[in-house]
DNA sequence: CCAGGAATGGACTGCTTGGTCCAGTGAGGG
DNA sequence: CCCTCACTGGACCAAGCAGTCCATTCCTGG
C-alpha cells in the first residue's frame, strides 16, 4: 500500500489533496472530476494516479482525511483549553468566526452525505472526528464542573453531545439558508444552558 | 411549462418521484441513474422525459419538494400543538422516532449537500422548509410563554433556531455515526432549557 | 558519473449515463 | 364510432469521465 515517496513527491501528494478540496469545497464533490483536479494542481493523469493507485475513491479518502483534520486545527488552540467560562465563549467566537468565513459546506456533512455513507473507511474518519471534537468538549465541561464555575449535577456526556449538535446544526443550516443566525443562537443557548442550575 | 395530466398520467409522475426518492434515501443521490429509477418504477426512458422535460434535474426537484413536505408531514399533528409542556414531549418523541426509524438521511441535508447549494430553486424550497419549522416551533414556545409555563424572558426566535439546530445537528451526526444519542440528548438539553429560570 | 527507480506528460480507451427520437397504444370527448 | 392527444416502449446517440499505457525526464545513492 505505502510506497516510497520523494520529498518532491510528498509535496506533489499534497498540492493534489488540498487542490482537491478546494474545488470540493467551491463546486461540490459532484462536480469535481478528475481532470478539474488534474488542471487545478498542475499535474497530469498519472500522476494522480501514481499518488492515489486506487484511483478518484482513493484520492477522495486522502481528502476526506485532509479535511477532517482541518475541522479541528481550525479550531485550536482555543478547543484544547476549554478550562473557564471565558475560554468556552472564546471557542464559541472562534467556531462562529470560522464558519462564518467559509461559508460554503462544512467539510464534515458534505463528505459524509457524498461519499457512500456504507463505506467503512468513511465511517472511520467520520467516527474518529466524532469523538475527538466530542472528547475535547466533554473535557471542557468536566473542567468547569471541577472549578465550580457550573453545577457539579450537570451530565457531562450528554451536555457535550448538545453542544456539539448545536454545532453541527447550526453549521448545516448555515449552508442550507445562508443565515449565520441559527449557529449562533443555538450556541448561545447550548452554552448559556450548561451555567444555568439544575432544578 | 405545467402540460395537461389526466388521472392516469398523475398517478405514473407521482410513482416516478416516490420511487426516486426512495432510491436516493437508500444509496444517495449520486449512486443514482435515470436507468434506476427507470428499472425501479416500471417506466420507461421517454415516460420520464415526458413528466420532466427538463431531464435528471427537474426530477430531483420534484423529489427535494416532495421530501421537503414530508419532513413536515411526518411530524404532524405533534408539531401544530406544541401549546403544552407534554405536547412538547411528545413531539419530542415523535421526532426521535422519525429518525430512529429512517436512520438513513435526513432528505434536508441530503438534498442540500447534493443539489447545487447555489441554484435558486433548491435554496427556496430549503428556505421554505426552514421558515415552516421555524414557526411552528416559535409558536409552540411563544404558547408556553403565553400560558405562564416558562419563564416571560425567554427569547422566542432564539429558543426556536436552538432547538431546530439541535434536531438538524442530531439527524446529521446519526447519520454520520449511526449513533441516536446526539439527537437525543440535543434534543433533551434544548428543551429543558426552555423550563429554565433565567438569569 | 551512471544506473535505476521515482516523477511526469499526455494520448488513448471503454464504459456509464443523460438525453433524443420515433414508432406504437389507449382512452376520453365530440 | 373515431380522432386526437396523452401516454408508453425502447433503440440509439454523444459527451464526459475514470482509468490505462508508455514514453520521457528528473533525481539520488553508490
Amino acid at each position: 500500500m505505502e510506497r516510497v515517496l520523494t520529498a518532491k513527491g510528498a509535496a506533489t501528494r499534497q498540492r493534489i489533496v488540498e487542490g482537491a478540496a478546494q474545488l470540493i469545497r467551491e463546486r461540490g464533490v459532484a462536480n469535481v472530476g478528475l481532470d478539474d483536479i488534474r488542471a487545478s494542481t498542475a499535474t497530469s493523469k498519472s500522476q494522480l494516479f501514481h499518488y492515489f493507485p486506487d484511483g478518484k475513491a482513493d484520492l477522495m479518502l486522502a481528502v476526506a482525511r485532509y479535511e477532517a483534520e482541518q475541522v479541528i486545527t481550525d479550531q485550536l488552540p482555543q478547543l484544547a483549553d476549554l478550562t473557564t467560562w471565558r475560554k468556552w465563549q472564546a471557542w464559541r467566537r472562534r467556531v462562529i468566526q470560522i464558519y462564518d468565513a467559509q461559508r460554503a459546506a462544512c467539510p464534515l456533512s458534505a463528505l459524509t452525505a457524498q461519499l457512500g455513507k456504507a463505506d467503512p473507511t468513511t465511517r472511520e474518519i467520520v467516527d474518529g472526528l466524532t469523538d475527538e471534537w466530542t472528547g475535547y468538549l466533554a473535557t471542557g465541561v468536566q473542567a468547569l464542573k471541577d472549578s465550580g464555575e457550573i453545577d457539579p449535577r450537570v451530565d457531562v456526556t450528554r451536555t457535550a453531545h448538545a453542544i456539539l449538535s448545536a454545532v453541527s446544526g447550526g453549521a448545516t443550516l448555515l449552508q442550507s439558508t445562508n443565515r449565520l443566525s441559527y449557529l449562533e443562537d443555538a450556541l448561545t443557548e447550548a452554552l448559556d444552558n450548561m451555567r444555568r442550575p439544575r432544578s
